[in-house]
Order: structure tokens, then C-alpha cells, then sequence
DNA sequence: CTTAGTACTTGGCCATGCATAGTACTTTAC
DNA sequence: GTAAAGTACTATGCATGGCCAAGTACTAAG
């Protein structure tokens, strides 16, 4: 019982939310979003987000196309689909909802509940 | 891949966080910590909320006491330990990170990025 | 004694984030 | 031409916590 693993635990099914949310602004690859996610602290590693993205494609919420690259190997460009942006309009409501019912039970300590 | 799913993901973590906050206002029981968590729309069960107090007892955070009850069986009443308070403040500072890396990653999708 | 209501307990399932190791392609160096 | 380094993607298996479902135990009402 760390902190840590408290933080694991908490970014669970966020992270969904924070990739379709980058995907949906337009075409990116998998470096893209990690270099964007660590920049806003989220840190996510290639192990994590790579299953993630297979698992949003085979449910039908991405698709990519292959692009090559002048330094390596080809990229996979992702984009959204009609259902990827249904789902997402989903999370966002559900996010909303979480942190609000969150605040409402924290910001009560405060008004000696 | 449904909504559903994705809620409960998102929820992990983030009920630790709450039911501390909860405790740490005063003694409560198990039921009153559900009518104020259902209240907030957060809705929690016992099979998730009894094995959670027992997690954070067993890690040292929480503490009861048996109180009679005239209608039914005795209650735990919870309080916070010294520990659980300072665990309480890391949550709170993770939830705060959490919440604000995840604000920067989607409001970003309106600044066209 | 039986029934209903309240409070707490337990065991097993599942999805996700992560660590780790591995594959495949391209460019550069010799 | 081939070895080394760098980039992008893949695959496997584990740990955790929320949840379902069934169960125990105590009290009060009929």
C-alpha cells in the first residue's frame, strides 16, 4: 500500500481518455503521443501504450495508415473513427462526472460536513 | 470495450482517495461512507466498499472501534490514523497532478494544436 | 419460531497498466 | 557487404482493485 502503486491504479482508464483525446486533434504515431503525455506529466512508457492502441483499434475506435519514415522504420498514423468519437464523447462525460463527484465529497472536509 | 468498462477503470484509485476523505472528516460506518458516496453519484457497493476498509486497516491507515447499534448489529466506526492522514495528503497531491495533466492534454484539442 | 432488515465477510472474475524481452526495418560506419 | 546503432512496433505474463454473488451474524417484529 504506496503511494505509487495509488498512482498506477488511478491513471487506469484514464489514459484511454487522454490517447483518443490526442488522436482525435489529428493524425499522430505512437512517439507523438508519448513525447506529448510525458510533457504533460502522464507518464506512459511504450509498453503501456502500444497494447493500448491495438486494443482502441480492434474495437474499432482507430484506424491508422502506414507512412514511411526517412530515419527508421514506417509509422503507423492514427486517426478516429465515427465510434471513436462517440466513445470519446462518453469518456469525456464520464471524466466530468468522476472529477465532480470527487470534488463534491473533498471540498465537504472543508465545510465541516 | 464499452462504456461501462472504462468507467469502472477510471474509478480505480480514485475511491481510496474518497473514502480517506470521508474518514477523515469523522467517525463513520460502512453505510453512512455509501449514502454520502451515492449522494455524490459515485456509486459504490459493499463488495467493493468492505474489502477497501479492510485493505487500508490492515495497511495501517485506519483504525475502528465497535459502536452498538439499536437497530441491527453493532458498527465499525473508522477513523483515520496518523498514517492515514499523511497517505491522505500524497493522494491528494497525486489526484491533483492527475487532474491537472489530464486538463492540459484535453483542452489543448481547442487551442488546435 | 419465523421473517425481514441491517452490517459485515469472503472468493473468484476481469480489465488495465506495466515490466521485459523480442522482432523488423533503416541508416551509418567500416 | 556486413556489422552496429537507432527507431517503431509486438508479445507475454504479472499485479492490482473494483465488482458480482453468495454467505454469515445479529436484532426486532409478527
Amino acid at each position: 500500500m504506496n503511494l505509487e502503486n495509488t498512482q498506477v491504479q488511478m491513471r487506469k482508464g484514464i489514459l484511454e481518455y487522454c490517447i483518443l483525446h490526442i488522436i482525435s486533434r489529428g493524425e499522430v504515431y505512437a512517439s507523438d503521443m508519448i513525447d506529448e503525455l510525458t510533457e504533460s506529466k502522464m507518464i506512459v512508457v511504450e509498453g503501456t501504450l502500444y497494447p493500448l492502441l491495438t486494443r482502441l483499434k480492434n474495437a474499432g475506435l482507430l484506424e491508422y495508415k502506414w507512412v514511411e519514415s526517412k530515419s527508421g522504420p514506417p509509422r503507423k498514423y492514427y486517426t478516429l473513427t465515427g465510434e471513436g468519437n462517440n466513445f470519446l464523447n462518453g469518456l469525456t462525460d464520464t471524466w466530468n462526472d468522476l472529477v465532480q463527484s470527487t470534488e463534491m465529497i473533498t471540498n465537504r472536509s472543508k465545510a465541516n460536513f
